[in-house]
DNA sequence: AACGGTAATTATGAATTCATAATGCAGTCA
DNA sequence: TGACTGCATTATGAATTCATAATTACCGTT
């Protein structure tokens, strides 16, 4: 009998790793911060053991950062590690939009046009709030369409560090104008299943989205400033 | 102060990730076996606690899998999994040519195409040991010419599951040809430093690569059989 | 009063212990 | 004779304990 297909019962440091993970996402723990295990254990209810594991883990990702015998701390990025991330999420949206055009039913990519819609009306309203989601939703759901999981957490993996950097705080009129018009190009290839068109588009909106988080950071001196 | 350039002592449990993966790269444990605490304990002269440490981080990297109760296993490499993977080692390999061509000295250009004639001449020689070891040195020459490590580790990540495969064992003397064309075409490339050409070319150069593996698996009936 | 050194406390890395789930074997029943 | 069930053994996940390294506070000296 093959052993895949086992059933993946989460065990207890996988949960962890998953509410840590978010914990640092959703900037419950801000970057540079200690991660106290003590606290940790008894707000999860646990012992340290499961949860040094997870943080074992959440380290090979990049998310936090161990230091011998000092614990951990939530990993600050850096404008340099911004500079080295982006173009490896835009090549790895590159070709997750390829193999979304290939790969995405006529039902997916309808619900992916509801969306846009949404993401369009949102914009009209500027409502920002609403327009990330749509925004998020989209691109998850092209990622997804590639039907390759292991792009998908590599993405995953890249775009949890970045995340914090909160592109949409400093989002200016007319990056945001570009945006809109570079997600109606996307669309357009989308409808027309043009996966080497979609792709190219979908490189160069992440390389875009790039310039103008990095254009934000300029008068920063260089190191990342909190909120 | 920023706390970024901090000294990185290596831990006990980031030296058994290293040797761990070693063990799982080189073959000496085999995929689809059980990784077996106890033995490995008392071989490495450590505690438990540590190896299970390690063990969580490599099974986030996808080198063994871990099921509750039942220990870690080797991950096996199927066949879905390699066609998954290969196009996102090319295209991180075409990003890792683009800034290569940027970024390398000439120095270390210089050092790239020695390798390269070596190489050749171990294809005249049909020597295949020799052959793989040039080969490897300047695809990982340049990647770390990309001088960007997070690229570098991703690449590491993808490369070190499907290294496994031994793509040299099933060379043939068509496919063995054209990689050494493909090579050729690539350091003209470099020494003009056409970055988007490397790019192109080392893409393809995986992709081929990729496909020349895929038909030597053709035989094989999908799965991987266990033990 | 300030700076340096030492001691104490705290927290982290690692070992050991404990409990539970899985597997294998044996015995019994069809 | 073969299959199924129950028990025992083994091994893994998790908690607790232990030791060591780091940090901080306090005291002494300049």
């Amino acid at each position: 009998m093959p052993l895949t297909e086992t059933i993946h019962r989460p065990t207890l440091h996988e949960e962890l790793v998953e509410r840590l993970r978010n914990l640092v996402i959703e900037d419950a723990l801000k970057p540079g911060e200690k991660v106290p295990e003590k606290d940790l254990c008894e707000a999860f209810g646990v012992s340290r053991t499961p949860l040094r594991e997870a943080l074992k883990v959440l380290a090979s990702e990049g998310l936090v950062v161990l230091q011998a015998n000092r614990g951990a701390r939530v990993a600050t990025v850096t404008r340099e590690e911004l500079e080295k991330t982006f173009p490896i999420i835009a090549v790895l949206e590159e070709l997750a939009g390829e193999l979304a055009c290939k790969n995405l039913s006529e039902a997916e990519i309808d619900k992916i046009e509801k969306r846009h819609a949404d993401m369009v009306e949102a914009y009209r309203a500027r409502d920002r709030k609403a327009y990330f989601q749509a925004n998020q939703d989209i691109h998850n759901a092209l990622i997804e369409g590639a039907r390759n999981d292991i792009l998908e957490t590599h993405h995953r993996l890249l775009a949890s560090r970045v995340r914090r950097a909160r592109f949409m705080a400093n989002l200016s009129d007319d990056r945001w104008a570009q945006a809109i018009r570079e997600h109606e190009q996307m669309m357009d290839k989308l409808r027309v299943r043009d996966s080497e068109g979609l792709g190219q588009l979908m490189k160069t909106h992440m390389m875009n989205k790039y310039a103008a988080h990095i254009r934000a950071l300029e008068p920063v001196s260089g190191d990342t400033a909190e909120d």
